[in-house]
DNA sequence: TTTTGATTAAGTAGTACTACTTAATTTTAA
DNA sequence: TTAAAATTAAGTAGTACTACTTAATCAAAA
């Protein structure tokens, strides 16, 4: 990547589902005129579809958002094999959307809650090729000892059955209920839910939807 | 209340914990010349602080936010009889935290899906003495039936013990831990839950978290 | 076409939660 | 200082979840 100037600006798409929150990137970014947001979106989805057209060289992306999760539009974005930098920009900061993030490729995992510098930094880095996370982001990756060299985490993969029995329980439903609503048998249920819990390595269905939160699109 | 001009713009005070909202805010209100934001808050402390002493015609306040969350800011800027107007601008549409922030004496409750034209309607009606919701919150106002004039919806108090332990319930801790934790018989942190879910009308933790999550400061 | 992974489902057992009542102590506010 | 509210806690009983194993189908990829 060459360096960036006022003439030849890094191209860079922008994806949350809140305007306030776009507002507030452009307004982070616009200091910076080596940096210019070419797109936005709304949701991951549009992001998909916008990265395609204009081959951004940078994009940072929410993750929960409506349509398509931001994790999910990375990977669409990866299988496409488009070359650009993503970095997730989110409220959210658990190992396990982190893991899942690193998993499908992004550059960098920063917390929204980031001041210009500190963005616009991590915009200038993610370029030269270094992989960035804001501060409070290191200190989960030093606690819970993420590994940032992806591939040796082993990916935990929630199959669709899965999820759709995961959303289920996180809205309050019952086995008995969730069993009825799909036609299948309790212990069906309940064997998925057992799945669910070794797979995220948790316990109970409190700790499944602190998981569980950021999966679902919103309603 | 006066007409605002240019030349005597509205005082507007915002609190939001991450910078980006605030940008955000700024950048959508930096297009209407008759409103000023004199002050940001990035807690409910800081808010409770800001209003008391800049005395502004209206707040703008996310709901979850660290060290004091902002209904309870709400609460002490109305015991303080500040005379001001206060928006809840938040990402959470329920009509337990609505309720909530209506029974605290909030003038509107706007989601944080908004535009810039909407946001400035908003605080540009809430000054003539009416009260702003956006569209999604209208939705739910209209589907639960929640009383906009709001003494008459029983008020739910949680008290500061049922918050202790919703917390520590929303983090997937059992009975017996959250008994041995506050030094309590598990037999009354079963009591706490039971209080919990009836006040707030659910029947089992899933549910409870949803209600719970906003209330949670930031760890 | 074979093997892998997904979905289904049951057995067995224990643990935890949910439903409701009643009531004794504290604490707090009027 | 007294009434009201909060916190404590136990009884009784039922329901739901969690833990782990085994295994039969079924669909899809190699």
């Amino acid at each position: 990547m060459i360096e960036p100037t006022e003439s030849n600006p890094l191209k860079v798409i922008i994806a949350d589902d809140h305007e306030i929150v776009r507002a507030g990137i452009r307004r982070l970014l616009s200091i910076d005129r080596r940096i210019k947001i070419i797109d936005e979106a709304e949701n991951g989805q549009d992001l998909v579809d916008t990265v395609s057209y204009h081959q951004p060289d940078v994009v940072l992306s929410d993750i929960m958002m409506p349509k398509l999760n931001g994790i999910d539009a990375l990977k669409k974005i990866r299988e496409k094999k488009i070359d650009c930098y993503v970095i997730m920009l989110t409220a959210y900061e658990d190992s396990f959307h982190l893991e899942n993030a690193l998993e499908a490729g992004a550059d960098g995992y920063l917390s929204k809650d980031i001041n210009a510098r500190e963005l616009i930094d991590s915009i200038l880095d993610v370029i030269k090729g270094e992989r960035v996370f804001s501060k409070s982001v290191v200190r989960l990756i030093q606690k819970k000892g993420v590994s940032t060299s992806e591939l040796d985490s082993t990916p935990v993969v929630i199959t669709k059955r899965e999820q759709e029995i995961l959303d289920l329980v996180a809205k309050g439903k019952t086995s008995q209920y969730i069993a009825e609503k799909l036609f299948i048998s309790v212990r069906t249920v309940e064997s998925h839910r057992y799945n669910l819990m070794q797979k995220l390595d948790v316990s109970n269905v409190a700790e499944l939807i602190r998981y569980s939160i950021l999966k679902r699109t919103t309603e």
